[in-house]
DNA sequence: AACGAATGGGAAT
DNA sequence: TTCCCCTTCGTTC
């Protein structure tokens, strides 16, 4: 599920499997023939996460080659299906659309594939510099500073549900963080960003960090504490792992009440109305 | 097996 | 606002 957590995952991931060593890149599908041409031999120096932005860092070339000298970061953002695999050995023949297969050398060979992303791009400092100012702060980066989102959402007429959403008021939220956040707060998906006073944000923004921190560290998303979670009849659930993402209709775990769905910020929003007053 | 929906976001209209 | 990208997963036949 690419929300922020995967892709923190995958930094740290690819960081293991390839940081380090130099790469053999290609582009099966063809589509980023150029840059997969510009980026192999070249050394992983460092991955990075931002939002729902992954980097990676590559060194220079040092044989002479400045091919892709001046661009020394690789930019994915996986959008709605985009997808990596990888593992250690021989990786897997080709199949399907494949945009980028990164081999890394070394004692114990690893490989990383990427299908389907939104971006996959070289970029040079400036155009990553760019990028990032775009972005607002990211609860899963130690380094983020909550205080203009939280002023920039607690002045807004918008609704929270589409300021949440918004990459460039806070980044690395999607769909079901949005969903689940805004229930565990009590609050309504609908109401403007400036009826909420600057406490109750902060307070959402510290639980952000926790639910989003746990994400990472489970490489799921979890946002029901235990006691709302308990099923005593029939086996655990996906959605059991939810409040209102993805349960329309079912029966709000607080209250009873159906749980209701309306489009939001071009995606489907759930809440409860009546504990999200 | 076949189909629809989905965690996102940018370009086109 | 609508479309597109074009994978994966869950549901239905």
């Amino acid at each position: 599920m690419p929300e922020g957590h995967s892709i923190h995952r995958l930094a740290r991931r690819h960081r293991t499997l390839l940081v380090g060593r130099t790469v053999s890149a290609s582009s099966p599908q063809g589509r980023f023939a150029g840059g997969a041409a510009r980026l192999d031999g070249r050394r992983l120096v460092e991955t990075d996460a931002w939002g729902k932005h992954l980097f990676h860092r590559y060194a220079d070339r040092h044989d002479g080659d400045p091919s892709g000298d001046a661009e020394p970061w690789l930019h994915v953002h996986l959008g709605l299906f985009g997808r990596c695999r990888d593992g250690y050995g021989d990786p897997p023949d080709p199949r399907g659309a494949l945009r980028l297969r990164l081999v890394g050398d070394g004692a114990r060979p690893a490989w990383v594939d990427l299908r389907g992303p939104t971006a996959c791009e070289l970029l040079a400092d400036a155009e990553r510099d760019l990028l990032l100012a775009c972005l607002g702060p990211d609860p899963l980066r130690p380094d983020a500073d909550p205080s203009l989102a939280i002023a920039r959402i607690a002045r807004s007429r918008r609704a929270v549900g589409a300021l949440l959403m918004d990459q460039s008021v806070v980044s690395g939220i999607g769909n079901v963080y949005r969903a689940e956040v805004l229930y565990r707060h009590g609050v309504d998906p609908r109401r403007p960003g400036r009826d909420l006073d600057v406490a109750e944000w902060t307070t959402m923004w510290d639980d952000l960090v926790v639910l989003m921190g746990a994400g990472v560290r489970a490489g799921r998303i979890v946002t029901t504490d235990p006691d709302d979670r308990a099923r005593p009849h029939g086996r655990p659930r996906r959605t059991d792992a939810h409040y209102v993402y993805g349960r329309a209709g079912l029966p709000c775990r607080r209250c009873g009440t159906p749980v209701q769905r309306e489009e939001m910020a071009a995606r489907t929003v759930y809440w409860c109305e009546v504990c999200q007053g």
